[in-house]
DNA sequence: AGCGTGACACGAC
DNA sequence: GGTCGTGCCACGC
């Protein structure tokens, strides 16, 4: 995906984002470069921790770099997000996924 | 128009 | 394996 460069990141994301299938993985990093805004990876953590309540984007397949599950730990967001990706059939190990095996690329 | 803030990334130890 | 430092950059004040 490349650049609408009038437009926010914010909304660019949310169309990137809503293009994840069931059951693949992105990282922050590949996001933020997906949306066109390499290098925006905190952004893009930024603007998902403000994702209203019952969104219906798949904010639980986006994974730190290496496959790590980066949320606070013991919050209902990381809970919620290990439920939803164990029910799409990824296989968790210590809070972390393997990328090589359920990487989404674009 | 700065400046502080991160659900980050990556290399160096 | 781990920690730490540094770079990154959109967003909100």
């Amino acid at each position: 995906m490349h650049q609408q460069n009038n437009q926010s990141l914010r909304t660019i994301l949310y169309i990137v984002l809503s293009k994840i299938p069931s059951g693949r993985l992105v990282t922050y990093g590949q996001l933020a470069k997906m949306a066109g805004y390499p290098g925006a990876a905190r952004a893009v953590g930024a603007l998902l921790k403000q994702l209203p309540e019952g969104t219906q984007l798949p904010w639980h397949r986006v994974v730190a770099a290496g496959g790590r599950l980066s949320l606070p730990v013991n919050t209902p967001s990381v809970d919620e997000q290990r439920r939803r990706l164990t029910a799409e059939g990824v296989l968790i190990s210590q809070d972390r996924v393997k990328l090589t095996h359920y990487q989404w690329q674009s």
